[in-house]
RNA sequence: GGAAGGAUGGGUGAGUCUGGCUGAAACCGCUCGACUCGAAAUCGAGUAGGCAGUUUUGUCUCGGGGGUUCGAAUCCCUCUCCUUCCGCCA
């Protein structure tokens, strides 16, 4: 209930024309379309209550019109008669009685408004027609490999074994001073993390051509909404207490926020960020998951790429994007597999998404080390991020687009199982020994 | 944390004291046209968005929310953000 209660609070500004979501008029002339999407994307739907709602507005609102037609019409009747010396009290007193009239209407228009825009906020998006139809992870289709899982002969280790061992990893201390899915990275375990967070913001903005930024790990209720984490998952984020703030889940929140409710000049277009971040995520519902090593923590780290690029363009950009995140992989020679989510693995916010899997040895499987999507204009209509096509033409929504470009400790996890030796040591990818300075961890 | 000032269209910025004829001057930018071999300069025209209906239309929006009023960019309350000064701090 209270939960409820906070959610609500913070909702966006209703500003004006209330630029969010899914679009009412998309919704009402593709009622079918949403249907099937939220049912591929294993869903309920709430379109009938929606339907319900929206004709009862527009009948509502077709009554106010004319109240409010009425009252600007006498109201410059009555500024005249003013102007002139003469008495409008007559009016005056009629006016009242319509102002009233106007007031109840505009308080059962609100009410449903808000309804709708509960409704709406929690329509996920629309999966492109290319994304398999599926139930769970089970449907995901793997459209390429690269690499060859290596062959042990010798009794290989899990991470975190390697990771106590070589006293880079250290579990217990985490757990003292924070709690458990924390863990304390320590002498090549910490430079390790360091380098990776350097190496992969080296590629990305002098191969990749991104712009570096470095955002806050705070953002506020209103980025939150923009990007498509409220309302609906506000439990898998961590909130500072008494403010509408959250740590942020990844740097997609900040930084494509950085121009939410703007309109953007076509010719600055594509824009490409890429950002560091400490990621924050209570991992509700992820009780006895992974629950050893460092594959699912409360804090983790990852460098992001974040596009804003022309609606024409995007999955043309989903494909770049996805090849940028893959040359880190290819540079550290870490097999891995791209798979496409079916619709029942897409996020909210996504039309399509591209995963990548690193092989994990000790796990004898791939896990996501990176996730690609391209949410169309999903987000941009949530955050009102507009471009004009044309110098006449009106304004358009811009589609975004972001990749892990990849999550650092799940890096560091793959290496560690990759590379290690039959003696115990690591030896450092050579992509990494620049950064590393040295060319075994022992 | 204390004090003061501010938030207006793609941008700069007038209007707020003295509520109605201001959805909003002017300038810049942008688009089209004229001039030109072409360009610059100059001149002319155009140039916010949401919602509902769609043939002419109606309505709403001057940071967000609320109030006063027949009527609010304009008056009042409140929140957010920005700027300047003081204090504090890495």
């Amino acid at each position: 209930m209270r939960v409820f209660y906070f959610i609500y609070m913070f909702l966006p500004n209703e500003k004006q024309g209330g630029i969010k979501m899914l679009d009412r008029k998309f919704i009402r002339d593709n009622i079918d379309k949403v249907e099937k999407a939220l049912k591929n994307r294993q869903m309920e739907s709430p379109l009938d209550k929606f339907e319900e709602l929206e004709e009862q507005r527009r009948d509502l609102l077709y009554e106010n019109e004319k109240l409010r037609h009425k009252r600007n019409v006498n109201s410059d009747k009555i500024g005249q008669l003013k102007r002139e010396g003469k008495d409008a009290s007559h009016i005056i007193e009629e006016m009242q009685e319509v102002s009233n009239k106007i007031k109840k209407y505009d308080e059962q228009l609100n009410k449903i408004e808000e309804g709708l825009d509960d409704i709406l906020l929690r329509i996920p998006n629309i999966p492109h027609e290319s994304v398999p139809i599926g139930a769970d992870e089970e449907d995901n289709r793997e459209i390429k490999k690269w690499g060859q899982p290596r062959e042990f002969d010798f009794d290989y280790k899990t991470h975190w074994e390697i990771g106590e061992d070589l006293d880079i990893l250290d579990f217990e201390k985490g757990s003292k001073v924070t709690g458990a899915r924390f863990t304390f990275m320590k002498n090549a375990g910490a430079r390790l993390e360091r380098s990776l967070i350097n190496f992969f913001l080296d590629v990305h903005t002098k191969e990749h051509n991104y712009s570096e930024v470095f955002p806050p790990f705070i953002a506020n209720a209103d980025s939150m909404t923009g990007t498509g984490q409220l309302p609906k998952f506000e439990n898998d984020m961590f909130k500072l207490e008494d403010l509408p703030y959250y740590l942020i889940p990844t740097a997609e929140v900040p930084v494509t926020n950085m121009y939410r409710e703007e309109i953007l000049n076509k010719k600055d277009l594509p824009i490409y960020h890429t950002a560091y971040s400490a990621c924050f995520r209570a991992e509700a519902g992820a009780h006895g998951r992974d629950t050893r090593g460092i594959i699912r923590q409360h804090q983790f780290n990852k460098v992001e790429m974040v596009k804003f690029v022309e609606p024409e363009n995007s999955y043309k950009e989903l494909e770049i994007i996805t090849k940028d995140a893959e040359e880190v992989l290819q540079k550290l020679e870490l097999p891995y597999r791209v798979v496409t989510l079916c619709t029942g693995d897409l996020t909210f916010s996504s039309a399509k998404t591209y995963d990548l899997e690193v092989w994990m040895p000790a796990y004898d499987t791939y896990r996501e080390i990176s996730s690609c999507s391209n949410f169309e204009d999903f987000q941009a209509r949530r955050a009102g991020i507009r471009y004009r096509p044309e110098p006449e033409a009106s304004t358009e929504y811009i589609h975004t687009l972001n990749g892990s470009g990849v999550a650092i400790g799940r890096t560091v996890a793959a290496i560690l199982e990759n590379y290690q030796n039959e003696d115990g040591t690591v030896t450092v990818p050579e992509a990494l020994r620049p950064y590393m300075g040295i060319e075994v961890i022992r």
